[in-house]
This record gives structure tokens, sequence and C-alpha cells, in this order.
DNA sequence: TTTTAATGTCAACAACGCTGACGTAAAATT
DNA sequence: AATTTTACGTCAGCGTTGTTGACATTAAAA
């Protein structure tokens, strides 16, 4: 069954309807329009990923190792509990990874001073190689179409995905993104 | 070690350089904007298929259940060679999801009339009632962000999604994806 | 008639989620 | 000082979903 049931004809291409000028044009609030941007999000994801993948399995590495590195990159010196907030996973499923990191030499992970159950997660200069190699990998992708897009559509862009964060933890997440390194 | 390494001050907060008019202000392509971008994909995939997670394992579903009965909805009919090619994984990955699915009576398979070797893949009803619930539970989400982000933006969100699709898939992508059911 | 294409299936394996249970060290609270 | 809570690690087991490799069937194509 189609999305909308509708029964009158459609006009052909509603893709894009361009609002009236004052008007209360809801043509982009379509459940098609939804559905494409479902259906985007999925393809664009699958292949945004592909090219780092590549490079992990390389290594014996999955997209765990990925997020694990790149966050720990992000935040020198963050405990183990704040990585299980951001990634929102078990600790058990985390400390999988974790471990493996750590015995590989790309993450280090020293007593805390001042609260010394904790672990402080670092990269070794071996793990930022890695992070940048996956970086680069990514960034090319991301490059090329921000670039083809402008600045504006790359506003909007990043505008929208914010707005399908959950708003419980959209703050943290976009404290973190914006977050300069 | 950060990914633009400056040695130079850098601007408080260059998240959306606006450009200069009929300037050539690249300031949206830094390594930094990239990554936000990479980020933010992360996290809003995450929470967008949050939704439809919760009601599939309540069926003992997984996300590949998901995508197999989206696609057969958008498709009906498709052989699943097809469906093989939208996905992209192995065939005995797919049979293994396809075949749970058949059983359960929510999509059926019928021999090829042209090509008796295809088997043709449609929803049954019941797999129709599952679609429909899962696209309910995604499209709150798109609709309120679709919402608040207006139309412009939302065309420009679909505008760079569409730019990350592989070159070699992304024209069969989006004749997928602005195909009207 | 031979080859190729479309599909299904069995077996084994890996990545990476999960729950549950248990243990240790250290901080916080009472 | 004793108790509780927090941060972390770990073992065991299980489920989903991806992989490769091998093999079989059916039917279309050459």
């Amino acid at each position: 069954m189609s999305q909308d049931a509708p029964t009158a004809p459609r006009p052909r291409r509603p893709l894009h309807g361009a609002a009236r000028p004052g008007g209360e044009n809801l043509l982009f609030l379509t459940d098609q329009q939804l559905r494409q941007g479902v259906e985007l999000m999925f393809f664009a994801y699958r292949d945004m990923v592909a090219d780092a993948d590549r490079l992990l399995e390389t290594r014996g590495y999955g997209r765990a190792h990925h997020r694990c590195l790149h966050f720990v990159w992000r935040s020198p010196g963050l405990p183990v509990t704040a990585l299980l907030d951001i990634l929102k996973v078990t600790k058990q499923s985390l400390n999988r990874v974790l471990r493996q990191l750590v015995e590989d030499g790309l993450i280090r992970s020293e007593i805390g001073r001042e609260d010394r159950r904790q672990r402080l997660l670092r990269l070794t200069p071996d793990g930022e190689d890695l992070v940048r190699a996956l970086s680069a990998a990514q960034n090319e992708r991301m490059r090329r179409v921000f670039l083809d897009a402008g600045p504006e559509a790359v506003q909007a862009f990043k505008t929208v995905l914010a707005g399908m964060i959950d708003e419980a933890s959209r703050d943290a997440a976009l404290a973190l993104i914006e977050d300069q390194g």
C-alpha cells in the first residue's frame, strides 16, 4: 500500500514543491517526501562509512573501533563512562573493542588523578595516525559534496541533521560536535 | 592532533562562515566542518533508526528485516537479485531474513511469469501493516524536523545526501527514491 | 547440448550489539 | 568507621547480521 493512498491523480513530480509567496505550502511534508529523506539517509550513510570500512578491515577492525578511536581523539582524556554516554552501548560491548585498541597500542588508558577510579583515554601516536587516515577517507567524499552544494546548503544540511538527534541527547551531541579540538 | 594543525589563532566559531558577496569563502570546507558533517550523520542516523528498532524488536526482527520489507514495499514484485543490488549484501545474508519473512507471512514470493527462475517478492497484507507502522515511527520524527527546517532546508538536505551516494549507484538509488509508489 | 543465470541452502566464522553475574578499587555518604 | 555507591573490568552466553565457500536446482541462453 502506498504511503498517501491518494485517489486523485498526483502531480507528476512534487519532489520540491516551491512555496507560494506568503503561502502555506506544505508539499514538502508529504509522506513521500519524508520517505525520501529516510531512504537518502540510508544510502548516504551506507556509502559514507564504506570508505573507512575498507581501511579498517585491513587492520582487522570494524566500525566500533572507528567510533571509539574517533571520540577519544575528539576528547582526549575522557573517562570511559563519558565514552559510553556518547556511543550509547553497554560497557561490555565497548570494553571488548577498547581492550583490543589498548593492547594494540592505539589507545592508552591512564588512571585519573582527581578520581582514581576513572580510566582516562588518549590516543597514542599510532592511534592518531589511524584516525587521520580514517578521517581522510571520509573527508574527501564530504569535501567534494560540500563544495558542490555550497555553504548555504551545507548549513541547511547540518540544521536538519541536528534536528534528527533525540532531544534528550541533542545538546550534549551538539556541544561535542561544535567543540574545536 | 587536530585536523588542521593551525598555528595562527582560529576564529572563535567558524561554524557557518558567511560567504562574502561575490567572494571565494571556503570556510565551510575546513576539516572541522567536514568532521562535523560526519559526526552529525552518525548521531542523526543512530537516533533516526531507533524508533523503528524498538518496534522491530517486539516482533523479534532487526534492521535487516526492516530494510527488506521496506524495499519490497517500494517495488512490489521485484526479483531477489534486484533486492540484493539495492541492499548490497550477500544472497546468504539476505536469504536468512527473507526466509523468515516469508515463513512469517509478511512477504510472499512467487515464480516469475516471464523468467521462471526469478522469485518476485511482494508484501502480504500483514507485511503492509508492519511497514506502515515502521514508517509511521520514522516519519513522525522526520516530519517534525522538516517542518522546523522549512522547504528550502529540506531541499538542501536532500541534495547533500544525494551527493554522498557512490557515483556508481547514485542514479539507480535516486531513481528508486524519487519513484512514486 | 552446454553454459550461464537466478535462487536456495548448509556450514563456519566474525563483528558487535545485548543481558546477567561477579569482582575490585576508590569515592561518597551515613 | 562502616556502608553504599560509582567507575571500571571481565566471564559467559546469546542474537542479529554481515562474510566466504561449497553445492544443488531450475530454467533461460548460447
